[in-house]
DNA sequence: TCTGGGGTCCTAGGACCC
DNA sequence: TCTGGGGTCCTAGGACCC
């Protein structure tokens, strides 16, 4: 059996767990810049407050009705995030980290009491010791676990856990439930699929085999047969090493001057070249996007990105940012106001799977040592305590006007703690 | 005024190989 | 009417996830 563990409005919920007055108020976290609404409150979602919606859109209601909003404070969350995923683990023989507020369970070996106790436990115990509320679905294959997850959010009488088992209530249950809820069946699909007249998880799994495979794929096939009881798609307990690593962001406002994307590229490629580090992994290429601001209706719009091939394979911070401003130069243009830049990582191998090369001249070992120094320091006393002077000394900054403190990570507030 | 960020997998088609 | 057969690799684009 398979569980699927959801931590409910998950960003709401960190947010709530160091400041407990929240409880029970409209609560929503924004986006980078505080551009978009990325966590609501139930109380929030009552409101009819959408996920992904601009938060001008909704200023007006969410003054008339007291919505108190958070800028996105991504340390805090992934902390708390680490603790409840270790929490879980403690339950089970082994964990899937699906992602930063969910988790596939594995339930092999167990009996169907022993599930059953287990479930109510975790959803009891994970609340108790982390803060976090969750809901819990189990059923035979991840698909219908996740399923099963939607119902215990859904019927307030179920406490938040579900336990599919029998093959009639699983029938039951897809009869009513919508397609496009389903998980793997996107927009597009969705829509696809209800022109064919096929509105429910019930509908989906009646069509046959060979229809869905020819129109949706063999992605498309495996949700069919999960949704059928046949599980294969399997809980991958290890965590597999990024193909490609992105850091993106959007600016507060069009930038026009070549000096100030290169900062904020350079700053991108910093921080993709650490988390590239940190899997002790080395990339060949490196992409450099840049796009003016796709919302507005007058002016010139541009987009471009350029792939730039590196001589051998590196992860030093240094030879990365050379090789991203240099592509930056290609693709910049003058005249135009940008509103958002990124850099992706790609072909990415381990370190350890690599041999040198014979003819290079530039000396990586020593750059390597500098990298190391530099990452242990960051880790130890804070991000940017040192970083590259193509970074600039004054960073470009996102707006985020209403962030909590860093409770669990800033060596500031354990500064201000000891002091 | 203000519109997120980071990923994966699959498929079709073209170039190229022997 | 006939046009070899069997591959690999790469890329772009489309679908999906949170």
């Amino acid at each position: 059996m398979y569980g699927l563990a959801d931590c409910n409005n998950f960003f709401v919920s960190c947010e709530r767990v160091f400041n407990p007055s929240l409880t029970g108020k409209p609560v929503v976290v924004l986006s980078n810049n505080d551009g978009c609404v990325i966590s609501r409150s139930d109380e929030a979602k009552a409101l009819g407050i959408k996920m992904g919606e601009p938060v001008f859109k909704i200023k007006d209601l969410a003054e008339k009705n007291g919505v108190i909003s958070y800028s996105a404070n991504f340390p805090l969350y992934g902390d708390l995030s680490a603790r409840v995923m270790d929490r879980l683990k403690s339950f089970v023989p082994s964990i899937e980290v699906y992602s930063i507020d969910e988790a596939f369970l594995n339930f092999d070996g167990m009996s169907y009491e022993a599930i059953k106790s287990t479930g109510e436990e975790i959803v009891r115990k994970i609340k108790r010791e982390t803060g976090i509320p969750i809901s819990l679905g189990i059923s035979h294959t991840k698909t219908l676990a996740k399923v099963a997850a939607k119902l215990s959010k859904k019927y307030p009488r179920l406490n938040s856990f579900c336990l599919m088992d029998r093959d009639e209530d699983i029938k039951k249950v897809l009869l009513k439930f919508p397609i496009e809820d389903v998980w793997g069946v996107g927009r597009a699909y969705s829509k696809m699929l209800k022109l064919n007249r096929i509105n429910t998880a019930s509908d989906f799994t009646a069509i046959s085999q060979g229809w869905v495979k020819s129109k949706m794929g063999i992605v498309g096939l495996k949700s069919w047969k999960e949704l059928n009881g046949e599980s294969c798609i399997e809980l991958e307990d290890r965590i597999s090493d990024k193909k490609q690593i992105c850091t993106s962001r959007s600016f507060s406002e069009d930038i026009y001057e070549f000096e100030e994307i290169c900062k904020a590229v350079a700053t991108f490629t910093a921080s993709s070249a650490e988390k590239l580090r940190r899997q002790k992994g080395v990339c060949r290429e490196i992409i450099v996007f840049i796009l003016t601001n796709r919302f507005k209706e007058q002016g010139n719009h541009h987009y471009e990105s350029t792939l730039i091939p590196i001589e051998s394979y590196t992860d030093s911070t240094f030879e990365l940012i050379e090789r991203a401003c240099y592509g930056l130069k290609k693709i910049y243009k003058q005249g135009y106001g940008y509103k958002k830049a990124g850099v992706i990582i790609t072909a990415i191998s381990r370190k350890s799977d690599i041999t040198p090369p014979l003819f290079y001249e530039r000396d990586r070992s020593k750059e390597s040592s500098v990298m190391t120094v530099m990452d242990e320091m960051n880790t130890r006393y804070g991000r940017h305590t040192v970083f590259t002077a193509t970074e600039g000394v004054e960073r470009i900054r996102a707006n985020q006007n209403f962030l909590s403190k860093r409770f669990t990570t800033s060596w500031d507030d354990i500064i201000e703690v000891k002091v």
